[in-house]
DNA sequence: TTACATTTGATCAAAAATAATCATTATTAA
DNA sequence: TTAATAATGATTATTTTTGATCAAATGTAA
């Protein structure tokens, strides 16, 4: 088994399993304790996990790594987001679609579709729908973030500016009454922003855990939103204060 | 069993299991390992597998690079004009690089660069770069060409006309002293009249298949640009009249 | 803190894989 | 047909990778 095989490997059980020994990769994967030692080693210069004293723990602001694959973490429930989500969009629509796992696991439901025009920063989406016939796509211009796997900067906003579409689908890194939209960069918040501008009926997708969180940069209030579409662990309560600034929640 | 056969099966049964040992691949084809690692070097090149000490490897975002299956033409050739190509690019360049199987070429011979930027409308090339640490890369937005896996459009023409670079590598379907540089489509030879106007330098990479042809859009004078880069096939005399216009060829 | 156990990184020899070379075979052109 | 060219497989030298050993560093418990 070669290095990038292995490379392959210990993320994928790394990130089924939080943390692992250097003892239990090698058993997992049968190879001997100083080999794990130097592909953690590689690995963490690499920037794709934290090396511990006696083995290495995921790091969880890893935005995407080869995100197309696998995303175990909530995996369900964004499918499940992904479908309701792909639901609300017909024939004939051009839409917005952001770049972020929860947006990207629409692309499945989409491929239905036989006339659709979609505006994208993601490479992933692309990737994705490139051959499916009927769908057409057009790739926002700009910087590329290599680590989203995305384009963003001012060039993107933009392009952005010169479309507009019915609906807009996006992510955020937090969400909550009191403090609306917020993210971690404000690169991806302008992107966003623009989305939301530029769009008739705006979708924001997330998975519960990140309804009530927020993270830095806040750059919009809640109400700016039409639809919020989660899974089906989302408190009552907070549903209930969601609804009460005229946003529907879909679940 | 011709070469094309044998890269059939290979990209064939990588694509059932997900990794394979140089040595599987020699028993179920029936080949010695050393034209399988011919083959595999030549695939890798291409861009359609991931080598590995020992193996390959299926590539994953490989849908972006799809079109590279078709690039069987005079894939030596291309790849000694990509070598060519890319060593007259050095660190701190900024450069255009148009879409097309002989620019992609290009890109196995950028990877060793520690500080460059290149501006393109082409997936493949994005996919090909997209890890490479010292490499940014500026998307261009507009339309995309699904066949073509790259970015058309008055957008794509606008976002080009936004920027500068020192260097341009382009590709055309054909060129002659005559008729100068010529294309299949409108949309294409639009892109790369940008990148020809943007540039302080324009490098033309065409194999010599295409040297002396014509493809129905006539859209730029020979003299437009400053190197040809061609392969070793290239007649004397259309040297000669080529290197007449001020054009200087490269083999 | 000290004593003890564990983990690590460095070094090295063995094993594996590769690239380069060369003779042979197959293919193509004349 | 023969001569020239290209592709293949075998051989060999070189490079890369691996696992083992061990002193040094780190963490843990008293």
């Amino acid at each position: 088994m070669s290095f990038l095989e292995r490379k392959k490997k210990i993320l994928m059980i790394l990130d089924e399993f939080d943390s692992l020994s250097v003892m239990e990769i090698s058993e997992k994967l049968s190879i001997s304790p100083a080999t794990v030692r130097r592909d953690l080693q590689d690995l963490s210069e690499e920037g794709v996990l934290q090396r511990t004293h006696g083995g290495a723990m995921k790091l969880d602001n890893l935005p995407l790594v080869a995100f197309n694959k696998k995303q175990t973490a909530n995996a369900g429930s964004k499918q499940e987001i992904g479908k309701v989500a792909a639901a609300n969009v017909v024939d004939g629509d051009t839409i917005f679609m952001d770049c972020g796992s929860t947006v990207f696991a629409m692309c499945a439901h989409l491929k239905k579709l036989s006339r659709l025009k979609i505006i994208t920063n993601s490479l992933p989406i692309v990737a994705e729908l490139v051959d499916v016939p009927g769908i057409s796509i057009n790739l926002i211009g700009g910087e590329l973030d290599k680590e989203r796997r995305a384009v963003h900067g001012d060039m993107a906003v933009q392009h952005i500016d010169n479309f507009h579409a019915v609906k807009a689908f996006v992510g955020v890194d937090g969400v909550s009454v009191k403090n609306g939209l917020t993210a971690h960069s404000e690169k991806e918040s302008q992107i966003t922003k623009a989305f939301l501008r530029n769009a008739e009926q705006v979708y924001l997708l997330t998975d519960s855990s990140k309804i009530g969180k927020d993270a830095y940069v806040k750059f919009e209030a809640l109400k700016t939103i039409d639809f919020l579409i989660t899974d089906t662990q989302l408190e009552p309560t907070l549903k209930m204060e969601i609804e009460e600034q005229g946003v529907k929640v879909l679940q």
